[in-house]
DNA sequence: TTAATAGTGTCTCTGAGACACTATGTG
DNA sequence: CACATAGTGTCTCAGAGACACTATTAA
């Protein structure tokens, strides 16, 4: 019984996710995600957080669950039940995250909308081989993220505190492999009441400098409907 | 590490789930969804499918992974993750299912939307007790049944072969807790692509006859986009 | 002043709700 | 024929895309 756990960011106009190197067969050698066993005593959610806190450095970071992979041979040590969780996290947290052992690499999604399916993925100009079935999670993992994205304040988490709209666009254009129409993006996005203006501004920019907002958290939302 | 099986079917403008009675310690005497452990040699679909088929009598469903839970105290004879699975069937092939072991039992669904939370249930004017955190599970299937509808082909697996649009908008209804507009429904499904039109038409009724539709299987849509 | 992006106002197009009207079965 | 529901045509309204225009900053 295992978690493991998809931690992904945008940047560059790129999805990323973060991967560890196996260092014990089988597989070793290969690229894989953070995961862990389950511990006694430990619910999946605080496990999920442990492997962030333990194998990627992070605490506090949004993470949800998103499926259970129980096929039989799919990790030939044995029956190995994975429950899969999804992670994100603003680019600048896991820029230092690169070393050895751990990589941040560039997803490409070979498919549309939602169809799903396994991704690929690149560091340093070069394809990696993922352990195991875990293209197929990262594929899952980024199926939900596109599903999620309109509907739920889900694209604050890949961003800083405070954040231009501009940004915002980017990162959903980034998740959804699409350009968005800019007003419309504005309008619907301002509509939601997810975002409050701060008074101030970007700064260094060789141009108008955009108006900074924060995401306004559910318990700071007024009650309607 | 077990799975946990919600059967939904809906009658009457009613959801109702499939519960049954719990013959052992702890919590016997209790109303618990059907379940079991998962065997070696077995994937988590394939448990689920053994597990409609031996405590519900029913083949052939359509049946998806929900959520896992895994709280470490929430069963008190050990550790015990389960894997919860959402069937839904027609409510035909449910309804003789109700012995002393067995009951088909009407949902109460006491929020609204996409809120969420536990659910309760009644059968033969009495409110059942759940085993466990089962209550929880159920209002997480009526939460995914519920946001799922109006973009999958879903509401199809809840009815027999042939059937009216009205029939289905009154699945809808029941599912949604709310009214849905006709005109609206009836424009928006067929654009969908997923009903085709027999020629045929309901019978022994009092009043001018429906037609009959049925579900297009995706492999007989054509491509686009 | 120029370049570049922020932000606003407005027109159009599309889809949902509303509603009236016609169609077609039974008693 | 009356009645009840099936099914259609059309008007209105709200939200998204498109686009023009103004605003604001750095160089």
């Amino acid at each position: 019984m295992s978690v493991d756990v998809v931690v992904l960011t945008v940047a560059d106009g790129k999805i990323q996710a973060l991967l560890i190197r196996r260092t014990e067969l089988p597989q070793r050698g290969r690229w894989a995600l953070p995961g862990g066993l389950v511990l006694k005593g430990e619910s999946l959610d605080q496990c999920a957080a442990r492997v962030l806190r333990e194998e990627a450095g992070l605490a506090g970071v949004y993470a949800e669950q998103l499926y259970t992979f129980g096929v039989p041979k799919r990790d030939p040590r044995g029956r190995v039940i994975s429950v899969s969780y999804l992670a994100l996290v603003d680019a600048v947290r896991l820029a230092d995250h690169a070393d050895g052992e751990a990589v941040v690499a560039t997803l490409g999604v070979p498919w549309g909308g939602q169809t799903g399916g396994p991704v690929t993925l690149q560091a340093a100009g070069r394809t990696l081989t993922l352990a195991f079935d875990h293209a197929e999670i990262l594929g899952l993992a980024v199926k939900r993220l596109r599903g999620k994205l309109d509907y739920a304040p889900i694209g604050f988490e890949l961003l800083p505190r405070s954040f231009t709209l501009r940004q915002l666009q980017e990162i959903h254009e980034a998740i959804l492999g699409r350009s968005v129409n800019k007003d419309s993006f504005r309008r619907r996005l301002l509509a939601t009441g997810w975002l409050r203006a701060t008074a101030e501004r970007e700064s260094a920019v060789a141009y108008r400098p955009a108006e900074l907002y924060r995401f306004v958290h559910r318990n700071e939302i007024r009650r309607e409907e």
